[in-house]
RNA sequence: GCUGGUGUAGCUCAAUUGGUAGAGCAGCUGAUUUGUAAUCAGCAGGUCGCGGGUUCGAGUCCCAUCACCAGCUCCA
């Protein structure tokens, strides 16, 4: 109980302060008309419309603003107000008339005032402006009114606020220290990645050190996906328009497909695949099935091109080209529930090993019957299918929220959300079921009762799109990999140069072990033994080794994890370095 | 796509009111042989994101464009 007083003190005092920006943006730009400012997660934000866009400068004097007005220790009183009055009172306020008009009929319409500042407000707020003492404004950017990109860009302005300084101190070191994490800085100094402005946005080239990491992820899955009896496809990056015209993409997703060829001229028109759906269903497709294929479980790891918007793209974490560990299952509906619990079984854990699973939360993603224009398919259809998921959910326990108009054209999902270093959440992995492409395919089995029947279809991937995983692991870890994945795993280090032969021996035990992300420094005299910070904190071993190490025929080992373990055997080394990875110990 | 910001050496950053680009680290060469963040000396490295324009003269001003970053919208 204390904690949600003490959460709802600090949404109470944080909206507080969005109202002593609002009133300072009045002061500073008069000409201003305000839109909304509630306190959000991580502290507060105000939309305004003004013609003048907010600069770093502006912010600093809107803080000195807000300091002044604390200072006045103004008080924040509530009022309420019949309709025709609270009209009257906002009739410069454009923004809060819509919201007024927009009130239930018996709605109460309350203000809060401060000084010469009134802002249409539910409340609650802090009783005086000096509570406000621990804040930092902390961007300017636009925003759609209402959030919808048709209505007019805003102004919006980003700060935090806390109950003391030291919070907001805090606060402010996490944010600094966050940004030490981020895939993007630290990827592309880790040398996992790069981007060249030629080449294009969202089209990241994966250097050597990211490629290992992918390749080892790929392997992996597919293993894996083996072992629990998916099968694998390859299946043609680009095809007719044909293709996409069946499956609705060209109706539904065209926008978001890079097409080859002009439609309205050219006879034929091909376009790169953006999802892997309709070419694995041609698997299916190859010849008659029936009961006895079912659950039919095929499996790809697949390219995928999707022209996003130009602002859109993100590092690693939003892409035009990626890959993908796909999948589509085919089943009966008797079997739908058990095959959707095995393939949350697999997603489990292939985000449990790599530590990642801690940190996601679920998304019941739902079609928006207001939005019809979106999705294919009937009312009835998108409630079945709804149904069956929910039904499937709630059985297996998932604590999910529920996100409306986030579902597939063609169907809901069972979204696996997390959020990067920025607190901005990504889904990571997708699991869906579908009843609607099986039909514009004409994909059949032939039921016990010799019945024709379309099947189910689970669209669902295991690790998600390696580029994002990716992504995600790199902040997850800061860069400093399980040994497993890191793609140097130990580096050889000789005191000197006499000492060099030694560790050329030692990596060949090591590569002979199957251990092969190994380096040998062979400039550390050069480097007077320095090494850069960067290196000691990625790399899971570092071997040294002088002359009594040699004498004594042992390595020095000093482990990222555990420090200094001293010297040991080769052997023993190996031992304990292959437990390590062959058990993926994070 | 929209709003704002940023592009100078591999990295971090300099360059007076427009006067012809500089430092540290990294790199290379040599010396040093030292148990883990900085040994010494020397060398090399840049069509100042790309393209126009203004000007006697542009890294500095203007226009256009590309890329990167934060946010909005959209999405795996």
């Amino acid at each position: 109980m204390a904690e949600i007083t003490e959460m709802n003190e600090l949404q109470t005092l944080r909206h507080s302060a969005s109202h002593v920006l609002a009133q300072a943006v009045k002061r500073l730009f008069p000409d201003t008309k305000l839109a909304i400012g509630p306190a959000i997660d991580t502290g507060f934000y105000y939309d305004f419309d003004t013609e003048h866009a907010f600069t770093p400068e502006d912010l600093e004097a809107l803080e000195k603003e807000m300091k002044k007005i604390a200072k006045e220790n103004l008080k924040i009183e509530r009022f309420e107000l019949p309709r025709a009055e609270a009209l009257e009172l906002m009739k410069d306020e454009p923004y809060k008339l819509e919201l007024i008009n927009e009130l239930p009929e018996d709605a109460v319409i309350s203000f809060y005032k401060q000084g010469e500042f009134t802002d249409l407000c539910a409340g609650p707020h802090v009783n005086y402006t000096s509570k406000i003492k621990a804040y930092k404004l902390l961007s300017a950017t636009g925003a759609y009114w209402r959030g919808d990109e048709h209505n007019k860009m805003l102004q919006r302005i980003y700060g935090t606020a806390f109950m003391t300084k030291p919070e907001l101190e805090e606060h402010l070191a996490q944010l600094e220290e966050a940004k030490k994490r981020d895939h993007n800085k630290l990827g592309r100094e880790l040398e996992l990645f790069t981007t060249v402005d030629y080449i294009g946005q969202g089209l990241p080239i994966m250097l050597p050190k990211g490629a290992r990491i992918i390749q080892l992820l790929q392997r992996w899955v597919e293993d894996e996906e083996q072992k629990r009896g998916w099968q694998l496809t390859k299946t043609p990056f680009m095809a007719k328009s044909d293709l996409y015209k069946i499956s609705g993409h060209w109706d539904h997703y065209k926008d978001g497909m890079f097409v080859l060829g002009d439609p309205e001229n050219d006879k034929e028109v091909y376009a790169l695949r953006p999802m892997t759906c309709p070419f694995q269903y041609q698997a299916f497709l190859n010849r008659g099935r029936s009961y006895r294929d079912l659950p039919m479980r095929l499996n790809e790891t697949s390219t995928l091109f999707r022209n996003e918007a130009s602002g859109e793209m993100h590092g690693l974490i939003r892409v035009r080209q990626f890959t993908i560990s796909e999948g589509h299952l085919m089943c009966t509906p008797e079997q739908l529930a058990d095959e959707f619990r095995g393939c949350v079984e697999l997603m489990k854990y292939m985000l449990t090993t790599l530590g990642l699973y801690e940190d996601v939360s679920y998304r019941f993603s739902q079609w928006d019957p207001n939005d019809r224009e979106k999705y294919i398919g009937t009312p009835e259809q998108w409630d079945e299918a709804q149904g069956v998921m929910k039904e499937i959910l709630d059985d297996l326990g998932i604590d999910y929220k529920i996100g409306i108009g986030e579902a597939a054209f063609y169907g809901p999902k069972l979204d696996v959300q997390i959020k990067n270093v920025h607190g901005k959440e990504d889904t990571l992995i997708t699991i869906q079921i579908d009843q609607m492409l099986a039909e514009k395919f004409g994909m059949e089995y032939v039921d016990k009762d010799g019945t024709k029947k379309n099947p189910y279809i689970i669209h669902r991937t295991s690790i998600g799109c390696y580029e994002r995983t990716l992504a995600l692991l790199i902040e997850k870890y800061a860069g400093a990999f399980p040994l497993w994945l890191a793609p140097v795993q130990i580096r050889l280090l000789p005191i000197a140069d006499r000492h060099l032969d030694y560790m050329y021996e030692i990596k060949k035990k090591l590569e002979a072990s199957g251990i092969i992300r190994v380096e040998v420094d062979d400039r550390s005299e050069k480097l007077g033994y320095k090494l850069r910070e960067a290196q000691l904190e990625k790399i899971p071993y570092m071997l040294v080794a002088g002359d009594k190490d040699i004498e004594n025929n042992v390595i020095s080992v000093r482990s990222r994890k555990n420090g200094d373990m001293g010297a040991m055997s080769i052997d023993d080394f190996i031992k304990m370095a292959k437990e390590e990875i062959d058990t993926k110990k994070l």
